[in-house]
DNA sequence: ATAATATATGTGCATATACATAAGGTATGG
DNA sequence: CCATACCTTATGTATATGCACATATATTAT
């Protein structure tokens, strides 16, 4: 009753039909294609763009302030900026007042390369809002930021 | 005017507030912490039990199924399947009518740990749900259903 | 029947993501 | 002053993701 030949379990099939992080994870990918075909003439992927653009609003920031930022670990900023240390478009220098902590910034060549971008990012962006439509925008960003909310009202270290 | 004393670029500061992208891979960051955090007895990941579900509902599949089901590609389907495989979770035969074809199966073990995962997933979507509100889920789920689709509908292959 | 073409999956490479842990630096209590 | 606890970032390991390209198989055109 489990293999090729029984039902499927129903209760798996619903879990599948509304879970929320299936779905989020989808809708992020579908996303991120567009962005990145849309974006690849800039050479920044659309993870990266991102980055650029939290950076270039409020630097200079810790490695610690950007994971909060990003909802996302400080292990993996530590690494997700390497490329675009690589590439010259982040700096990232030791703090004197306290050197355990580096403190990243926008190098020229970062700046330009993100007004460079800007344009296909407003591209990529109307492309997905005229495809979704206005109310369903709407709704998204908020309900995205509510969502990106948990990480940190969770209680995430308990 | 451009690094640690200009003003940073308001269009930038503008476009972080409202890509969509950058929104949707947040959003999609903190659900999934919250999924595995909650999973983690289940020694399944978020995106592992998505995989499960998926296979249980439509199985026997193809790689290429899969990947059109998660909005992924195949050769990343390829490979993430292959610790599911190794954990014996799902087993993949070669067809016999088309040998280029691998053939997708939940094997007993797989469907036994899905069945075992489905509390501690139902105990995950209601967190969320609870904390994000009726109202929002009622909006996210079908707004990232619409997003999914712009991998298909989009002219990803013009 | 054989060559050209199309399709399904896998590999090489690069990036993204996070947990456990280490390494280095700071602060603090004795 | 030093030991210890704490904080900030980096590394080891594992998975996730996608593009360019390779491989194997099937289909189609000549």
């Amino acid at each position: 009753m489990e293999n090729g030949l029984g039902a499927p379990s129903k209760l798996a099939t619903q879990a599948a039909e509304v879970c929320l992080c299936f779905h989020a994870r989808k809708a992020s990918r579908a996303i991120t294609q567009v962005f990145d075909r849309i974006l690849a003439p800039t050479g920044l992927k659309a993870t990266q763009l991102s980055l650029l653009m939290v950076v270039s609003a409020r630097e200079p920031m810790r490695i610690g302030d950007l994971a909060d930022a990003l909802v996302s670990d400080s292990t993996t900023v530590s690494r997700t900026i390497k490329p675009l240390i690589r590439a010259g478009l982040i700096q990232g220098s030791i703090d004197s007042e306290d050197r355990r902590v580096k403190i990243i910034n926008l190098s020229h060549s970062g700046h330009a390369t993100l007004e460079r971008a800007l344009p296909l990012w407003q591209e990529a962006q109307s492309h997905i809002a005229k495809r979704l439509g206005g109310t369903i925008v709407q709704h998204l960003l908020p309900a995205l930021e509510s969502a990106a909310k948990l990480g940190s009202t969770d209680e995430r270290k308990q």
